[in-house]
DNA sequence: CGCCCGGTACGAGATCCATCAAACTACGAG
DNA sequence: CTCGTAGTTTGATGGATCTCGTACCGGGCG
């Protein structure tokens, strides 16, 4: 009877429990809508410590909490760092072209926000 | 030079002051994503009366000016009852695809919500 | 004119949300 | 074992948000 609550379990939401208003809440935050730009602009998981949010660790915490409560990103721990990804394929499947539009609208509407991801530009639209 | 607060004035953000996070936020709760659900299935401009919402009249209210002051919908006197339609154009041409794919993951997800529109099917997803 | 109907304004209460500080846990390196 | 790094938890605070009830207003109808 052990699962005790082990604090490093990360609960995900399964695809078919993720709802589209979670999901448009959890992008309606200036500073999620910039992690998840962020995120899909790497081809890499990212650690939650490379996003330079202007924010305490606390909050930090909370909003990637909300990303991944909601069903937009998965998170997962790799030693005494967590990873953080889009959950792209489930999000194109349940709301199709929805992450696409709002990328596409971060990119334009945001002059590329200061701290570079790494090379990647945004995050070409991918297949239409 | 008051023009003494006409409280039939209704203000509506400019196009360029229209901001994703806004948008995202108002299509982020149930009660809004049905009005604008309704309103897209819709080929004409529909009163606030129309929409048989489960809350009172002013939450109603308060849920149309959200959608008004984040530039979803754009709102008319015409003689005792208010209009409503979205700013389709506007939405499109700032984001584009977004609108489009919410409407779809509306459709999709929600057993064709109850009280019929009038007969057009939810809302054929456009030109891709 | 007087009334109703569609909608607004104004509080007020409850809940939620973003934020912080401070104390804590877990892992890895010395 | 000790320390530092990465992140969590808890509790508090201030600000939105949602909801309501009640009072109000403006236009149309009888």
């Amino acid at each position: 009877m052990r699962t005790t609550t082990n604090p490093r379990d990360l609960t995900h939401p399964s695809r078919e429990d993720i709802r589209l208003e979670g999901v448009l809440h959890a992008l309606s935050d200036p500073l999620r809508l910039r992690v998840v730009h962020t995120l899909a602009g790497s081809p890499e998981q990212l650690s939650c410590s490379h996003f330079d949010l202007p924010v305490t660790k606390s909050t930090s915490t909370h909003h990637f909490r909300v990303l991944r409560e909601s069903g937009v990103i998965h998170q997962a721990y790799r030693g005494t760092s967590k990873m953080n990804d889009l959950r792209r394929d489930d999000l194109d499947d349940l709301f199709p072209g929805l992450l696409d539009s709002v990328l596409v609208a971060v990119s334009r509407h945001s002059p590329t926000p200061p701290g570079r991801t790494g090379g990647a530009p945004p995050a070409p639209p991918a297949v239409y």
